[in-house]
DNA sequence: GTCTATAGTGCGATAGAC
DNA sequence: GTCTATCGCACTATAGAC
């Protein structure tokens, strides 16, 4: 699957705010589901900017009210603190990454296959939702000891997912792979380098599939076994 | 050259404050260089491992204090602002981080022994220093627009660092690098994770030995021309 | 050279009007 | 559902005592 072909269907800014809104019906003061996703949407949007030129920390609710047109008081009716706001952007964004993932890899019936899936699957995502990927990535330190726990939980699964493929591949034949743990940490340091490094990629014009033929390229001659070759 | 052999001959913080008072006498207050090197060391030291925790914009002044048990009026003798220390850690630190590279690539005579050196080198001084490498990542979106500009022509630099390098082996036919921007991008992003995820590595017992080999491994089954294998 | 005290600013959060 | 007004607090920075 390409990128185009992926992004025609991903799920929309809207689709993630109404799963929200439906999950957390309870801690949202505002009843029509309507303006709820739609400030949502604003909401979440104007945050993530906002957190990624100065820092979710250094963003103040006044900040917020000025990018959203909405009052301070109308913030406080979508959250209850400024603290819940991060969470709750920290968590949705997990669990679509997690979600589309997993459908994506299902797909695939080889390692060989699943590990091109995943690889360019995790770079379509970054692309797709990058100043989500950026923000979670920044902002992880300045969580609670709780939900800094959930976040290191989510990179430590992802990685696994990784590593499992690459044992699978080891197993059937397919890969020879000396050391699947480490091997599996590059790769998500590699495609982790799309989202943080986003400027430099973009002024190089390199698109995200070329990102995703090159890595794939340089793994497999890593881990294809010489007899193959 | 193993990590050990590199600590061994690495400076010390309080050479690096030490160079960085004798260059700064108009601007710092106090006189007595055995006061401000102590004060000094002590101050980086608080300040990257309170900003490392929980980030520079959120550690206050009083925080600082204290962590070095310094008053606020004791502080000010030594930085003009908040945001006069954040610039000088990342200048003292990028300026330390190129001198050594530099010094320690010139050492090597081929291609190949180069891209070891460098490889290694970055690892090691970022194992050294890994605090200041955190913070210098993480904090440079927080920076004025001209510290900012500093800090991606730095990252450029030791990126065009490696890429030479890759080129010149092209030349000197001990390489077959297809894409060398590309590659010199993806070893960069491996050199990071190190810094980056440094929780990870520590609670799986790499050391920076092994991840060092690891990357020179896998890139030189990159590059390595057929022919050679 | 270091301290304490304080000025001045801007923050997150809330109550009550509309 | 959204707004304005305001409270109490924590922040950076400085002035002047020691």
């Amino acid at each position: 699957m390409s990128f185009r072909d992926f992004t025609n269907q991903m799920v929309s800014m809207e689709e993630i705010c109404r799963d929200l809104y439906r999950r957390h019906r309870k801690s949202i003061k505002i009843k029509k589901e309507e303006v709820v996703i739609k400030n949502l949407v604003t909401i979440f949007n104007a945050t993530l900017e906002l957190s990624n030129q100065k820092g979710f920390h250094a963003m103040s609710l006044r900040d917020l009210c000025r990018e959203t047109e909405l009052s301070m008081g109308a913030l406080y009716s979508y959250f209850t603190s400024k603290e819940e706001l991060v969470d709750i952007i920290q968590n949705q964004g997990r669990q679509v990454v997690m979600k589309v993932l997993l459908e994506q890899i299902n797909r695939g019936s080889t390692p060989r296959e699943k590990l091109h899936i995943a690889i360019s699957t995790h770079l379509y995502l970054s692309e797709v939702m990058k100043q989500w990927f950026y923000f979670s990535f920044m902002e992880t330190k300045n969580l609670s000891k709780d939900e800094q726990r959930k976040s290191i939980e989510s990179e430590l699964f992802t990685e696994k997912m990784f590593i499992d493929i690459l044992e699978d591949g080891n197993r059937e034949n397919c890969f020879e792979v000396q050391n699947s743990v480490l091997t599996g940490s590059l790769i998500k340091a590699m495609l982790q380098d799309w989202y943080l490094k986003r400027w430099k990629y973009s002024k190089r014009n390199i698109t995200v599939d070329e990102y995703a033929e090159f890595i794939i390229r340089l793994i497999e001659t890593f881990i294809t076994p010489s007899s193959n070759k």
